[in-house]
DNA sequence: TAAGCTCGTCACGAAACTGTCACGGTGCTG
DNA sequence: CAGCACCGTGACAGTTTCGTGACGAGCTTA
């Protein structure tokens, strides 16, 4: 699945040459004239990554960025700002745009990808279609196929999504609020404890080859994805 | 839990950039337009750091940073002062005031993070993610690991609470009633011994890879953490 | 439509953790 | 060296947390 990228931008030219060039790169793109118009769709879907414009009619690519990080469903979706140089330079005063989520106009669509490439791998690593290979438990995103040591596993869908999340989010403890978060959808109302059942048949796919001690238990806090 | 950072600042533009960008940077903000307003919210919640305007109306930033020193709830809030110009005098008076650092403007919103995140390492080092390494024993907080000299060990929540607190806390002497205030939290009705307890069950989880020495006994006044 | 699969929830029991206590040892004080 | 305050230690019961098997609802497929 391509990563979902909401481009937000109310002047058609520079709407266009976006998403002609996003669509290129193998990106899925929905393109909107203005704020309102993204808050409603977004009711509907959740896009991967968001690219807003600083100056929009209604409501601003910076309200905007305010109202999606107060909605705990938007509050993790990755944002990139086009700030254009001149008029803005005033409100701006006093900061530069050092920050790597932010473009300034005029920006080449070099770096524009570039820069959408280094926000997904870091804020959403799983992604990526990278095939991902730790200790012989090997998970291809692509062809949607799990081995241990070249064994074919079968999971289940949601187990499939929970093992990409762990893989791609290795080393780390996550309580069950955060992996129901991430790996379920913000939007979704499921006890905590169901994320236990979903561990333990997890472990009973991985366990043909010896896979299942990589997902371990944290007491109190979560579980985690780790060797030993 | 991410770290809390109280934002007061009057200009609508920079508080939204401040605040945008400090989301990203995985933490949570309150922005307050005055500092009326922010004391008074910070009678509900205290925050981990507070990130104050020098030019405010109503109470400047130096003021309220004075006021919050005052407080002996606020006294340890580490503070940075936002100063419009580099001038000496000001930043004397800032730090007069008690702010532990300075930014002037214009300042990159990476030095920004860069100074917030030093002072939570120097005031709040429990608050980071940084791995603490001392003489072979080592701790994890993403991953909620702990090893002596490679070798895992095993430790209950509490316990690693504790062996946390100890560790971004060295040479330095705790009664048994800030221990309590700060492991096991602020209102907590527990018997002072019980800490003797878990000081016991932290040195046996820790005798494996003879860590246990670090954690020392300070007759008549509490325990210790330090090298010999 | 029936069969098969997946999902979320629940209840039960096992296991781990927590706070408290009593006892005994240790070191300081006079 | 006796008395005392302080601390280490083992045990224990109550509680919390987690693993697990079962079950019904919803959806897909044959």
């Amino acid at each position: 699945m391509n990563p979902t990228i909401m481009v937000v931008e109310d002047e058609p030219a520079i709407q266009d040459l976006i998403q002609i060039n996003l669509e290129m790169g193998g990106y899925r793109v929905l393109t909107h004239g203005s704020g309102e118009e993204a808050l409603k769709h977004i009711q509907h879907e959740l896009p991967d990554l968001a690219l807003l414009d600083w100056m929009l009619p209604g409501i601003s690519g910076v309200e905007l960025s305010k109202k999606l990080r107060a909605d705990s469903r938007t509050k993790s979706l990755p944002i990139i700002l086009l700030t254009a140089k001149g008029a803005e330079e005033d409100k701006l005063k006093g900061l530069e745009s050092g920050a790597d989520d932010y473009i300034t106009k005029p920006f080449s669509l070099r770096e524009l990808e570039a820069r959408i490439k280094a926000v997904l791998r870091r804020r959403a690593p799983e992604l990526t279609e990278d095939v991902i290979d730790v200790h012989g438990l090997r998970l291809d995103p692509a062809s949607h196929k799990v081995s241990g040591f070249g064994k074919t596993l079968s999971l289940g869908p949601t187990e499939f999504r929970l093992l990409h999340f762990f893989m791609t989010h290795p080393e780390r403890v996550y309580s069950r609020t955060q992996l129901l978060d991430f790996v379920w959808g913000d939007h979704v109302f499921i006890e905590e404890r169901t994320v236990d059942v979903h561990i333990r048949r997890l472990r009973a796919a991985l366990s043909p080859s010896k896979h299942e001690v990589l997902i371990q238990t944290v007491r109190g806090s979560g579980y985690r994805f780790a060797k030993d």
